[in-house]
DNA sequence: TTGTAGGCGTTATCAG
DNA sequence: CTGATAACGCCTACAA
């Protein structure tokens, strides 16, 4: 059943079942009717094949992500989702994992599916090595490019993200002022977003002005799972480096850390404060909950699909957009 | 650019390139070598649409989900994708939250985009009202339908699944012979598996034939936050309902009866048993960490999208695939 | 081994 | 307001 069958049958050429299925030109309400009595009467769908050679486009943008099953990625794919779908846009989805020369084919996977745009989900596509992000430079010059929680500059690059330094910094200084004295960081990834947030606290812990503290030791870069990760924390702790804080980059690590607290009888808040980063669901799973700070993610994402429509409508629109993040205190701090 | 400009180029007819693109038909090596350094040249790349009118397939498949942010479910998307990609297929991601008139539309929206398949992620998409289900049959008579986690009969309706009655049925079992008496069941979902759950756990109090029981008491059907939900156990508690474990449908379940126990001063699992369910990564975020059933979800996304893959291929394949659950022992029950 | 030509199902441009 | 007809870019018999 195509475009000529619905044609025939309403008695019409096929030029006027396209006008009537796009409503765009005038149709006499008679034959518009009748068309649609007929396309009705048979189930007619139009081919979106043909469609999308005709137009040059399927109305579909393609998603990266390196892992959806990520809590706070599996969110933000939720609210771009709903959001482009609102906009009458398919997601393609592609999960890359974290390794720069898959995410560059994937690229050219999605550039070769001629998708309408591409939106980069997470912090982790920005590579600190800027002549690695190249491939993304070379993708905008195709099609926009949208990076959620992440900054490149570049024509066709637009990004919406959070303001993970002061966030960082506005924590760190926090504990210092309630007292805590000697705060550690734990990350566990080195991206745009990652730096930021090691910014952050390094300038919070500089207005100390503390001579004796060497920072290096408290810049605790591990990767691993919950239970390696509090592991690493106790051998830390064993090997008598003082700490009383721990400031995160993530939620789950934040997670590790209070494993790592009750395994060493460490008193949380009070001997121990933890502060978790993204206020995803499993901030609320543990006791006490964790506090963490929220980056805004929904508003986020709704800016960037805002964004892109424009950029779809030839409008204008900022190539970079920064929200603030929010504190959001819960047991496992005291400030 | 496209298959007549490289042609032309390389001095030979479109079908020569369209041979060398596809690899099917014995083109000579030095024709081959020619139209193959023209393409990588200036870089040319078929046009997906076109090859799709033309094939009738752009090798996608639909996945539906109702909450691509729910830990399971994320979980499953990150398998499907995955597998899906192996296979050199894309994936469509809808996300159509928990009302069987919008799973409706969305279902037609991609049957319209013509994806070659269609999987559906959660048992919530199989409806106990029978008639409600008639869609899907419906779709199913245009493409294969596959579910995960839920099984309804029809032709071209291929469902994996676990053995969720056995699970609960083992896991309330064991409840029961390690001397915990009244054992509450709490739910926040009719569905197929909802009831297979369901089942499994009356069937294993049955077995105890206690007449002072009132078991419709036990059956607690509650849908809300976590807060809400420890809350509502809190009430039930107060109220006086003596209750000594709690098997839950699902892992955030368990984290609100978790949390209701530290309120309510309760040790577990001492005095309170708790089985989560699904095995999702909250269950390691709390302590201590869930007692869980193990679903089995990447050999499950793994067996539909390798069943999926023999169909296309035309080969006869299973209706349906049973996997059994298994009961990860944590901190939260005693066996 | 290679080329010619028709078909896939739309949309869009002109005439009328 | 409506109808012919030419793109859109590729695949694939069929011929040579």
């Amino acid at each position: 059943m195509n475009i000529y069958d619905v044609s025939k049958r309403a008695g019409v050429s096929i030029a006027t079942v396209s006008r009537v299925i796009n409503g765009n030109s005038y149709v006499s309400e008679k034959t518009k009717k009748k068309v649609l009595d007929v396309i009705e009467e048979c189930g007619y769908t139009p081919n979106a094949f043909a469609r999308g050679l005709g137009l040059n486009t399927m109305k579909t943008v393609g998603i990266m992500c390196a892992d959806s099953s990520d809590p706070y990625i599996a969110s933000a794919i939720y609210y771009i989702e709903q959001e482009l779908r609102q906009n009458n846009y398919d997601a393609l989805l592609c999960c890359t994992g974290y390794e720069v020369e898959e995410k560059e084919k994937y690229m050219s996977l999605l550039l070769s599916k001629r998708t309408d745009a591409i939106i980069l989900v997470g912090s982790n596509f920005v590579e600190v090595d800027d002549s690695k992000n190249q491939y993304i430079r070379e993708a905008a010059k195709s099609v926009p490019i949208m990076i959620i929680n992440g900054a490149l500059n570049g024509e066709n690059i637009y990004c919406t993200l959070c303001d993970d330094y002061h966030a960082v910094y506005e924590a760190t200084k926090s504990l210092l002022n309630n007292g805590y004295k000697n705060i550690l960081y734990l990350y566990n990834a080195v991206s745009y977003s990652g730096n930021k947030k090691l910014s952050g606290y390094i300038a919070a812990m500089e207005t100390e002005n503390r001579a004796d503290l060497k920072i290096e030791e408290y810049l605790q870069f591990f990767h691993g799972s919950l239970m390696e990760t509090k592991d690493h924390l106790t051998s830390l702790y064993k090997r008598g480096l003082p700490f009383d804080a721990i400031v995160t980059s993530d939620d789950s690590l934040a997670i590790s850390a209070l494993k790592f607290a009750k395994e060493n009888n460490l008193s949380v808040p009070k001997e121990l404060s933890i502060i978790g980063y993204n206020n995803s669901i499993i901030a609320l799973c543990s006791e006490p909950e964790l506090t963490s700070i929220d980056n805004k993610l929904e508003a986020v994402c709704y800016n960037s699909i805002t964004t892109l429509m424009g950029v779809f409508r030839g409008q204008a629109m900022p190539l970079r957009t920064v929200f603030s993040c929010e504190i959001i205190k819960r047991g496992t701090s005291r400030f």
